[in-house]
RNA sequence: GGAGAGGUGGCAGAGUGGUCGAAUGCGUCCGACUUGAAAUCGGAUGUCCCAAAAGGACCGUGGGUUCGAAUCCCACCCUCUCCGCCA
C-alpha cells in the first residue's frame, strides 16, 4: 500500500513514479482525501463538544443535580442535536474512508529508482549468465527430450492420472520421482537454514486478510483457490502466510534482520494462462516451493535483495544447473515489488530459459498494508520494516531442469552430485545404487513377473533382518 | 459438533453506566542514596489520525441503546476447559 501521507505531499512525484508502471490517475484518490479530512475536521469538533456534553451531565449530576431538571434537560437535548448531526457526517465520512482503502490496496508499489523502464517482459534486462559450459550438447539425430516425456518414460511422475484425481495441471509423483522431489526440497533448506535462515512450516490455508496484507488481494482474486465456507484461500505462496507471520506486530529495531525459509505447496488457479505451458511441470494448479522472506530494516534492503539473490542463484551453481539473471522492467513487476531479479534455468528441450525464481524488495509496501512496524529502544515512534521474498527455488521447475539437463543418452537421468545423499540408496533398495533414476514404464504382462520376483526377494531381504 | 469460561496497556491483573487511556503489581528507562551493586525512594513508560497546538480515535471485531459505554444489548471472531469425533 502507498502511504496517503507521500501521495498528498509528493503528489507529482508520486504520480510520475507509479506512471513508469502504467496508466494510473491519483488525481480522484487526492480529491477524496481531502474531501475525508474536511469531514474529519468537522467530525471530530462535534464530537469534541459531544465529549464535553457528556463530561458536564456527569459532573453536575455527582454535584447533586436533579437528572430530570431543566439545566440537565437542555444539555441533553444538545447532546441529541450533536448526536443527529453526527449520525449525517458519519457514514459520508466511512464511505469516502472506504472509497480511499479500496483505491489505495488497488494500486500497486512504486518502481524503484533503479529499476528499467519498459512495457513487458521483452523489455527486461539481462544481467549475468551463469554455467553455459554445464549446457548439455543433443548427440546428432536425437534431440534432447522434454522433461514430461523424460519423467512418464522412466515412470517418476504421472499426467493422465492425475487428471483422473484432481484435474488437468496437477502431477502425481511416483518412486524415485517423489524421492527427487523430496531430495530437492530437503536439500535448498538444508541450504538456506545454514545460511541464517529460520525455517518455518506455516498453514497452507490463508484467510482474506492475509491475502490483503501480501498483496494478493483485492486485485488478483480470480488467482487464488477460495473455500467459500470458511474465509480462507488456498495459499498461491508461502510469501503470504510468511509476511503475515508478524502482522500487526512492532518488532524491536535490534531483531532485524529476520530471515525465514520455507516449503510450502503452492496453489494457483492459472486463470488466464489456459494454453500456455499446458504440458509437463511448469505450470500446474499446485506445485511445491521452498521461499526465503526477510523482514530488514530500510538502510539494509537493497544490500539484503543482493544477498537474497546470490542464496538463490547458489542453489542453482550447487545443482550445476544453467541459469541467467534478468532485472525485471517496469512493466513486468510483480504488484507487491519495487525490484525484482529473476533467475532463469536453461531448459534444452524448449532451447531457451525459463523463470524458476523471482526474488522481490517490496520496501514498506507490504509492511504497511500488514502494519509491521519496528522501534528503536529509547526513540519515540514506530517505523514500518522493509520485506523481501525470493523462491530459492520452485521444486517442479527444478525438477524439469534436472531431468533435461541431466538426461542420458541412455534414456536415464543422472542426479546431481549434491542431491545424491539425499537419494542415497538403502539396503532395502538395491536398485538405486545406480544412482540413477530408472523407474519402469507402465507394466506390461512380462514385467509383472520380474516385479513379482523382486518383491519376493525384497519380502525375503526384510524377513532376515536387511 | 455439544456444554461452560474468557478476550483490558510489554506481561500479570482490577475495573458492571459518568472526571477511565484505564487502579495495582511486575518489567523497562531516568534520577537520588551508594566506592560500586543490591535494596529503598522519586519520576517516567502504549498506538494511531492531524504539520503542530488544540482536538479526535483505540479495552477482540462490527453494530445497537444512552447526553455519556471497557462496563448494558445483538452478531461475529478468537482462546481456554470438559465431552464427542478424529490423524
Amino acid at each position: 500500500m502507498l502511504d496517503l501521507k507521500q501521495i498528498r505531499q509528493n503528489f507529482d512525484d508520486i504520480q510520475a513514479a507509479l506512471g513508469r508502471r502504467g496508466d494510473y490517475d491519483l488525481a480522484p484518490l487526492r480529491d477524496l482525501d481531502q474531501q475525508q479530512r474536511e469531514l474529519e475536521t468537522q467530525r471530530s469538533q462535534l464530537q469534541a463538544r459531544s465529549n464535553e456534553i457528556g463530561k458536564a451531565v456527569g459532573q453536575q449530576i455527582r454535584q447533586g443535580a436533579d437528572p430530570k431538571g431543566a439545566d440537565i434537560l437542555a444539555l441533553r437535548e444538545e447532546g441529541n442535536q450533536v448526536k443527529a448531526q453526527l449520525a449525517e457526517l458519519d457514514p459520508q465520512e466511512k464511505d469516502l474512508k472506504g472509497q480511499i482503502e479500496a483505491i489505495l490496496l488497488g494500486l500497486p508499489n512504486l518502481p524503484s529508482a533503479t529499476t528499467p523502464d519498459g512495457k513487458d517482459e521483452t523489455e527486461n534486462v539481462e544481467i549475468r549468465r551463469w554455467g553455459d559450459e554445464y549446457i548439455p550438447q543433443a548427440p546428432a539425430g536425437a534431440p534432447l527430450k522434454p522433461h514430461w516425456e523424460i519423467g512418464e518414460a522412466l515412470g517418476l511422475l504421472n499426467f493422465e492420472r492425475s487428471a483422473k484425481i484432481a484435474q488437468s495441471r496437477f502431477v502425481t509423483l511416483i518412486g524415485q520421482g517423489a524421492a527427487l522431489e523430496r531430495a530437492l526440497f530437503t536439500f535448498m533448506l538444508d541450504r538456506h537454514t545454514r545460511h541464517g535462515y529460520t525455517e518455518v512450516m506455516p498453514p497452507y490455508l490463508v484467510n482474506t486478510a492475509s491475502l490483503t496484507a501480501s498483496g494478493q488481494l483485492p486485485k488478483f482474486k480470480e488467482e487464488s483457490f477460495q473455500c467459500k465456507d470458511d474465509d480462507l484461500w488456498l495459499s498461491p505462496t508461502a510469501e503470504v502466510p510468511v509476511t503475515n507471520l508478524h502482522r500487526d506486530e512492532i518488532l524491536p529495531a535490534e531483531d532485524l534482520p529476520l530471515h525465514y525459509c520455507a516449503y510450502t505447496p503452492c496453489f494457483r488457479r492459472e486463470a488466464g494462462s489456459y494454453g500456455r505451458d499446458t504440458r509437463g511441470l511448469i505450470r500446474l494448479h499446485q506445485f511445491n516451493k521452498v521461499e526465503m522472506y526477510k523482514f530488514v530494516h530500510p538502510d539494509t534492503s537493497e544490500a539484503e535483495h543482493q544477498t537474497l539473490v546470490a542464496d538463490a542463484e547458489a542453489i542453482l551453481q550447487a545443482l550445476k544447473l544453467p541459469y541467467r539473471v534478468i532485472e525485471l522492467c517496469t512493466g513486468d513487476l510483480g504488484f507487491s515489488a519495487n525490484k525484482t531479479y529473476d533467475l532463469e534455468v536453461w531448459m534444452p528441450s524448449a532451447q531457451t530459459y525459463r523463470e524458476i525464481s523471482s526474488c522481490s524488495n517490496c520496501g514498506d509496501f507490504q509492511a504497511r498494508r500488514a502494519s509491521i512496524r519496528f522501534k528503536v529502544a529509547g526513540q519515540k515512534g514506530t517505523q514500518f520494516l522493509h520485506t523481501l521474498n525470493g523462491s530459492g527455488l520452485a521444486i517442479g521447475r527444478t525438477m524439469a531442469a534436472v531431468l533435461e539437463n541431466y538426461q542420458q543418452p541412455d534414456g536415464t537421468v543422472k542426479v546431481p552430485e549434491v542431491l545424491q545423499p539425499y537419494l542415497k540408496p538403502t539396503f532395502r533398495t538395491p536398485k538405486c545404487h545406480t544412482q540413477e533414476l530408472r523407474l519402469k514404464p507402465l507394466q506390461t504382462g512380462h514385467s509383472r513377473l520380474l516385479q513379482f520376483i523382486l518383491t519376493t526377494f525384497r519380502t525375503f531381504l526384510t524377513r532376515i533382518g536387511y
